[in-house]
Formats: C-alpha cells, sequence, structure tokens
RNA sequence: GGUCCCGUGGUGAAGUUGGAGUUCACGCCGGCCUGUCAAGCCGGAGGUCGCGGGUUCGAGUCCCGUCGGGACCGCCA
C-alpha cells in the first residue's frame, strides 16, 4: 500500500514518487488551488501539497502518492524531521473518515486528564510519546531475552492458574467450574515454579513473567505487572548480580541511557545514611549522626536519646516558610517520631530556631560543623531509636531533595544483607520475615537463628535504580534441615508448612541444587528510562487507581448463569 | 481502612464577598483565502457547573453525602 513511512523521506529522495499512509495531523488550507496536509504515522510527519480542493479532516486515513520535491529555502521547517522535503502533485486517497477525536493527538494531550486518555486509549497511543514509551518497552524487553539468552537462560513459561498460598501478597483468585467451591490462585510471582525448575536441572531458568496481586494500585504499582524472573543454580548471590546486572544494562543500553555501573551498598548502610533500603543517590544530603555532639546535653528533646541524625537541606531556609516546617513536624510525628528539630542558618551564621536557646554554643558549633552548615541552610534534627530516626529523615531527605525522574545520572545500586525477619509479630510474637520464608540466612548468622533472630541477616538483595526499587531476589534455603527450623521459628509446624507448601517442600528432597533467583520489574524499569513518573505511561492498557479499566469498564458484573455454573453466590452490598 | 488534591460546552482553564450558564484558549460547523506548517480572517453552534440532598429570596461558589480521577499512608512475604 505505500513506498515510504511518513518519518521517513529526506532530500536525498527527491524526485522521486513517494505513496505515503497515514492519518492527517493536520490540514491547511488556501482556497481552492492550494492546501497542505501533514500525514502521520508512527515514524513522524511529511508535509504533503495538494493542488485542488480536499475534504480530509483530522485523523482521516489517506493513501497519499506524489513526488518529493526540495522545499523553497524559506518555508522549510526546522522542527520537522523531514521538513527539508515535502510531497508535491499529490493524489489523496481516503482510506477512512473519522470523528474529531475528544483530544488532541499531540503533545497537548498531555494536559488532558488521564481517565480521557484510557477511555479512549487506541487514540492516546497514537500519540508521539505513547508509541515512544511502548516501542522503548519493547527494546528493553528484547535487550532483556538476548542479554539471558547470551548467558545461557532458557525460557520456561509457567502456569498463571497456581494453587493458592495466602502467604505475602493478596492473590487474585478464579473459580473452578469441574470443582465447584475450589479456586486457582493468579500468580503473584513464579517463585515456586522457578525454584522447582532448578531441582528439575534446567540450571538457567528466565521468563518475561506477568504477575499479579490484589493489592492497592499506585504510581508504580498495577495489578498485573511483568517481571524479568530469574533463577540460577550453583550460584551465589554475586552470581545472581552479575547476570542480572548484564541484563538491565543491556536493557539501558538499548534504550540509549548512558553506561553506569552498579554500586553495592549494605542495608545497614543504606539505612543508615539515607534512611530508606531503596536510596536514591543522585543527591547528598546524607543523615549525618549527632549522637556524639549532643552526647552532654541539656536540651530534653535530644538527652539520653539512642540516635541522634541531622540532614543538611542546603539552601532551603529561605523557601521554608513556617507552614512547610509545621507541614515536616506533622510528617515526622505521622511515621513516629517524637518532635523533629528545625535549625536556619542565618547570613551572619547564628542558628535561628525555636530550640536555639537550649543548645550551648559549644553544640551550635559542633553541630555547624557536622552538617557543613552555610547561610541559608536549613538543618532538620531528629532524636530516637536508630530505626525511627534514620525512617523519619530519610522520609523528609526524599521529600525535600529527590530530583524528577527524567534528571541523571543514573545510579544503579544493589543492596544486600537485608535483615532475615524485619520486627516482632506483635500478636504471635513469633519474627516476621522480611523477604520470603525460602530465604537462606547469612552463613555467618546461621548459629543466631534461634538465639537472636533479629540479628541474623538473609542473602536477599534489591536492586535500586534512583530510588526506584526494581526488584529483589534471594539465594534460597535448599536443605530440607534449615528449611523446617525457619518454618518453625516462624511459628509454621512441619504439618502445616506440609499442607501449604508440600508441593513445593518434598521435591527438595530428591536432590535439590544451590540456588538462587531474582524478579526484576519491567514496567518500573521502563518507566524510568522513559523518563515517566508513573508506570502506566508505559503500558498500553493500564487500570486506574481503584482496578477499573475505564475503556473496557472492566470488571463487571457477571451473568448469573455463569456464577451458577461455578458455584458461586454474590452477596448483596454491605450496609 | 485513612489523609490530601481535583471534577465547569469535545479539550484545557478562569469564575472575586453567594447575585442571570458568565469568560478565555484550543477544537467543532459554515464562509473567505495560492506557501502554510498548532496557518490566517469573518461568522456560528455547543452546558445535567459529576450526582443527590441541605442552607438561602438566590448556590458553579457554603454545608453534608455520594460517585469518579489522582498523590500518598496502611497494604505490596
Amino acid at each position: 500500500m505505500r513506498t515510504h513511512q511518513c518519518g521517513e523521506l529526506r532530500p536525498e529522495h527527491i524526485g522521486q514518487r513517494a505513496t505515503l499512509t497515514g492519518w492527517v495531523a493536520s490540514r491547511r488550507e488556501h482556497g481552492e488551488k492550494l492546501a497542505f496536509v501533514d500525514l502521520r504515522d508512527h515514524t513522524g510527519v511529511t508535509q504533503c501539497v495538494v493542488d485542488n480542493a480536499v475534504d480530509v479532516r483530522p485523523e482521516y486515513v489517506l493513501r497519499i502518492t506524489g513526488v518529493v520535491a526540495e522545499r523553497p529555502a524559506e518555508s522549510r521547517n526546522d522542527r520537522l524531521a523531514t521538513g527539508g522535503i515535502e510531497l508535491q502533485d499529490c493524489v489523496v486517497e481516503i482510506l477512512n473518515v473519522a470523528e474529531p477525536p475528544p483530544f488532541p493527538v499531540s503533545e497537548r494531550a498531555d494536559q488532558v486528564a488521564e481517565n480521557t486518555r484510557l477511555q479512549h486509549r487506541y487514540i492516546d497511543i497514537r500519540r508521539e510519546r505513547m508509541q515512544r514509551n511502548l516501542r522503548l518497552r519493547a527494546s528493553v524487553n528484547s535487550a532483556i531475552r538476548s542479554a539471558m539468552e547470551s548467558q545461557g537462560f532458557v525460557e520456561v513459561e509457567t502456569p498463571m492458574l497456581v494453587p493458592s498460598t495466602p502467604e505475602g501478597a493478596r492473590e487474585f483468585i478464579v473459580p473452578s467450574r469441574q470443582q465447584p467451591g475450589s479456586f486457582y490462585a493468579l500468580p503473584q510471582s513464579p517463585q515456586l515454579f522457578k525454584q522447582l525448575l532448578m531441582v528439575a536441572g534446567i540450571d538457567r531458568y528466565y521468563q518475561l513473567a506477568r504477575c499479579l496481586r490484589d493489592e492497592d494500585l499506585r504510581a508504580d504499582r498495577q495489578y498485573e505487572f511483568m517481571q524479568l524472573d530469574a533463577e540460577m543454580s550453583f550460584v551465589d548471590q554475586n552470581d545472581v548480580h552479575r547476570a542480572i546486572g548484564a541484563a538491565v544494562l543491556a536493557a539501558a543500553a538499548a534504550a540509549g541511557q548512558p553506561e553506569a555501573a552498579i554500586e553495592t551498598m549494605t542495608w545497614h548502610d543504606a539505612m543508615n545514611r539515607f534512611g530508606v533500603d531503596k536510596p536514591d543517590l543522585r543527591f547528598g544530603m546524607e543523615l549525618v549522626d549527632l549522637t556524639e555532639v549532643f552526647g552532654a546535653t541539656e536540651f530534653k528533646a535530644f538527652a539520653g536519646a539512642a540516635t541522634i541524625k541531622g540532614i543538611n537541606a542546603t539552601g532551603k531556609a529561605d523557601e521554608m516558610g513556617r507552614n512547610k516546617l509545621d507541614g515536616l513536624t506533622d510528617k515526622a510525628k505521622k511515621i513516629g517520631a517524637k518532635g523533629l528539630v528545625w535549625l536556619k542558618v542565618a547570613a551572619d551564621g547564628s542558628l535561628e530556631s525555636p530550640v536555639a536557646k537550649f543548645l550551648s554554643d559549644t553544640e551550635q558549633g559542633a553541630l555547624k560543623s557536622a552538617l557543613s552548615a552555610a547561610p541559608g541552610d536549613l538543618l532538620l534534627i531528629v532524636a530516637d531509636e536508630w530505626s525511627m530516626t534514620c525512617e523519619v529523615l530519610g522520609t523528609l531527605r526524599n521529600d525535600l531533595g529527590r530530583p524528577p525522574v527524567h534528571e541523571g545520572p543514573y545510579r544503579y545500586l544493589w543492596v544486600v544483607d537485608f535483615p532475615m525477619f524485619i520486627g516482632v509479630d506483635e500478636v504471635t510474637g513469633r519474627p516476621k520475615p522480611g523477604h520470603h520464608p525460602f530465604t537462606q540466612p547469612h552463613p555467618d548468622d546461621v548459629e543466631m537463628l534461634e538465639t537472636d533472630p533479629l540479628k541474623v541477616r538473609s542473602q536477599a538483595y534489591d536492586l535500586v535504580l534512583n530510588g526506584w526499587e526494581l526488584g529483589s531476589g534471594s539465594i534460597r534455603i535448599h536443605q530440607p534441615e534449615l528449611q523446617a527450623r525457619v518454618f518453625r521459628l516462624l511459628g509454621i509446624s512441619d504439618e502445616e508448612a506440609q499442607k501449604r507448601f508440600g508441593f513445593f517442600l518434598n521435591p527438595f528432597k530428591y536432590g535439590a541444587p544451590p540456588h538462587g533467583g531474582f524478579g526484576l520489574g519491567i514496567d518500573r524499569l521502563v518507566a524510568i528510562f522513559a523518563g515517566e513518573e508513573n508506570i502506566r505511561e508505559v503500558i498500553a492498557f493500564p487500570k486506574t487507581q481503584s482496578g477499573m479499566d475505564p475503556m473496557t469498564n472492566a470488571p463487571t458484573p457477571v451473568a448469573q448463569k455463569q456464577l451458577d455454573d461455578l458455584g458461586i453466590r454474590v452477596l448483596p452490598p454491605k450496609a
């Protein structure tokens, strides 16, 4: 139907006959003897000159044949890649008419309510931004596939209808017609299957796997999302990092991103220095320990505190008025801190703060020195337990300093040595697993499992990019005895473990190799590469925050007959 | 489950102290126009101010509820 695409023609084609197909991006009529039609496809736009009246409207689908001609010097368009040429003596064939679109098919629609864009997603995707994002996503997927395969990974598909394992994220469940009253679950991840593939001798497995979790949606979370899911046998965690890192960096290269290295940091360092387990290393504002500075203080809020830390919001003193500072304090308290101390560094270097009078000159001097304070800076200090102090300041640091997603550089980070357990369940008194219960403890800490479980590090790790958690993984437990110990610690009896995970645990009796793996969130990775704050911008047909699709109206009620077949009765809505 | 923000012709916005569905830009329809490129000029049409209730002589505006959208907390082993 066509000889070229709309973004393809250049001065080198001058003199050739060309046939283009596409949509009318705009039409400019000058009486009955001259009209310009900008024809658009996913590759770009070409100006077509028509020497007669032509009744076309925006988004009409056309086939235009003409001769490629150089544009007169004064009418070149440098904003178009094809702006040096135009198609002349055009014959226009209308392949289809179109109603006016509900919003313009251009960058102007960036301002349109997202719901309207989603309702007419097929029009939204015609836009350059969405075309770019979806094609970027395809390139990333493709690069990841070849990177994995060149490292010996085998793509194996795993089922979408799986047994329910109620631990972890809430599952979507699917009723069984042949076994009324029984249900499948949609997989939160192929976790159990991929480990069984290691028992099965696949050695290196990967899959671009769709995962489903029935948890509330966010800018970086959808019910269904795509994961590079991988698992490797006979490896330690550095082997996994190398393999996944190679795939991520190959994806970055395919996305046209500059080369970058992947750093490594322990979980403890991440919390201690940045107050979060997914630090954004693009900016400083690190947490500085001030416990020593205020070791002998008479200021009651600080005296006797386990950990005192501060951050320097450089140059923020002027823009942070009383209202905003109160907002920060509220936020700190909401997280659980007793309070937040703020101090502004005045032009003469003195500290302005409601609490300055409680701090001795020595303390003020040491504080300024520790935080490298200069006039115009805003200093924020929290005194509390170590974890609370870190968490509060980490949150404020992100709020005050985090650059928008499209700003470089790219700072990839492995966060390692996560604690095996995060706190103690208030009800059961049992330690709560930080990752999943199949995670191998750090070999140096296995002895402390029963005696001091909260001190045990695990061989779990996250990959972080610019403050986004791209994914996580671990070296798994492959010895049944150690697995039993961990289950007992979590309060899961052998019998219960057998009941819930029997299909998964029993195979490990038949010669399970040491293994470990990773799951990498493709949507987030592509969003960052695309410079998008929101993963919906890199998903063709995403759901809204309440889990609905404005285009298809899913979810919808179903016919009573369908429910009858499944043995399901729907309760009336709660009053 | 919770906190905050938003909802006004097809689209995006403005709408002051409660005083006539008012305004602006784009789009749409008609006309004019031979070098435009988000063409230009002239004219025109287009509204359940998300929905329901309340206060009031009078509500886009104030109050309550509800629906929808977004950001976040909880949640996401």
